[in-house]
DNA sequence: TTGAAAGCGTTACCAA
DNA sequence: TTGGTAACGCTTTCAA
């Protein structure tokens, strides 16, 4: 049987109450009382319930997370690592992450994640580019919602993203100041706006430096022709 | 305000008690009954809270999964599409699954994961060499364990395996019947039980060939050295 | 500053 | 076959 709340109050011999006063920080509780109960709570290993807190509290204690089943499983970690740092951070503040994944082709009507359905999360994290129809949907169900390496088109919503432009001009011009002049691009899905978006800063760093991007096309078609076929060619999006 | 089960049952015409046996296909509840419950259900797309649940029937209906932190990040993601597979079988299952990843070096007395500590779950999976100080602990806090691709060296717990002897076996005879005889064997942690095993197999093969490894790899200082620094060379192993 | 008690939504036991 | 009711462990309000 877990050690309860009681089990402390009785240990400290205070209430119930005022132990779960103390776990909240409230303020007006006596320093001596405090420490006694700290030291119930140490000595019993106490841990609350998640059950009851959340049942009264309403909140659950989750954070949900959405990736694209397609993203998550790529060979590059990117999403992965964004994962990792979400969880390592939630972690502190006492929360839990649920990850699930979506297929790329969610459609209108498609269940939602059960941890939605359920209203087991307090808000859900969307990373890359997930499916707008699914995206409408979280919206309509009114969930707190933060957005990752991509934003829909319309409406306006809290995000964390990367400078993409500036990071393509970055990563270019280093290789031009290393005096490469034959540099290529190889990018995932050309249509991701990141990856577009840093395919721009790509061009623009070449086009400063007077490197004739269209020419280098032509003469290198044989190893653009090499990459995996996962990988999109740079010369798909050349009209 | 939520949907609780007391507005499915007013809404069906009947007791609380009465959903929640429908809900959990309890057998005496005539047919009539129950599809009304379910029509009451559906209509009012109501979802039972996770936390009122878990407080009662002492289940959090979480299933935690413990990774060192260096795998999940890997390039390759073997751990990584694992946790999907994982995921999406608990989805199946109506369990969420808490992700957390543990420092390679855990040391006795770090803290455990919240979720050991809270009880906020029903079991653990541990999936690839987990540290072995960490893994006494969770023995000794007698939540039930699954290990996935490594198990400690003493005890009998449920385990998922691979057989990788046969797997290093197969890949390497293909090779051969496709007319090669300079093969090389490209692995990660060389001290990692599975890639060792595949690495035995791989060995097996050869030796079957009557293909001179240790000739090899003489032969080839070259391009053995050329592998990144996070890969460790199979000479290390060769005494 | 502390405690008593109500109530959160569900399950499970016992009656009906 | 169904319903009433007492838990489950916690938070929160109100009173002491």
């Amino acid at each position: 049987m877990a050690v309860t709340i009681k089990d402390v109050a009785k240990k400290a011999n205070v209430s119930p109450a005022t132990v779960s006063l103390v776990i909240h920080k409230h303020q007006r509780i006596s320093s001596q009382t405090r420490s006694r109960v700290l030291k119930a709570i140490k000595e019993l290993n106490y841990h609350p319930s998640r059950s009851a807190r959340g049942l009264v509290s309403r909140q659950s204690g989750n954070i949900g997370f959405i990736l694209r089943d397609d993203h998550f499983s790529r060979i590059e970690p990117f999403y992965t690592k964004i994962f990792l740092g979400t969880e390592f951070q939630a972690r502190g503040d006492e929360y839990y992450i649920l990850l699930t994944t979506v297929p790329a082709d969610f459609k209108k009507g498609d269940q939602l994640p059960r941890f939605v359905l359920e209203r087991n999360i307090e808000g859900v994290i969307l990373a890359g580019k997930i499916p707008l129809t699914l995206i409408e949907a979280l919206i309509n169900s009114g969930i707190p919602l933060v957005f990752v390496d991509y934003y829909p088109p319309n409406g306006n919503y809290p995000v964390v993203m990367i400078d993409n432009i500036a990071g393509g001009i970055q990563a270019t011009t280093h290789l031009i100041q290393c005096g490469h002049r034959r540099i290529a691009f190889i990018a995932g899905d050309i249509e991701h706006p990141s990856i577009n978006e840093r395919f721009q800063g790509y061009k623009m760093a070449l086009e400063k430096a007077r490197i004739d991007f269209e020419n280098w096309i032509k003469l290198n078609q044989k190893v653009l022709f090499s990459l995996p076929s996962h990988f999109h060619r740079i010369t798909n999006i050349q009209g």
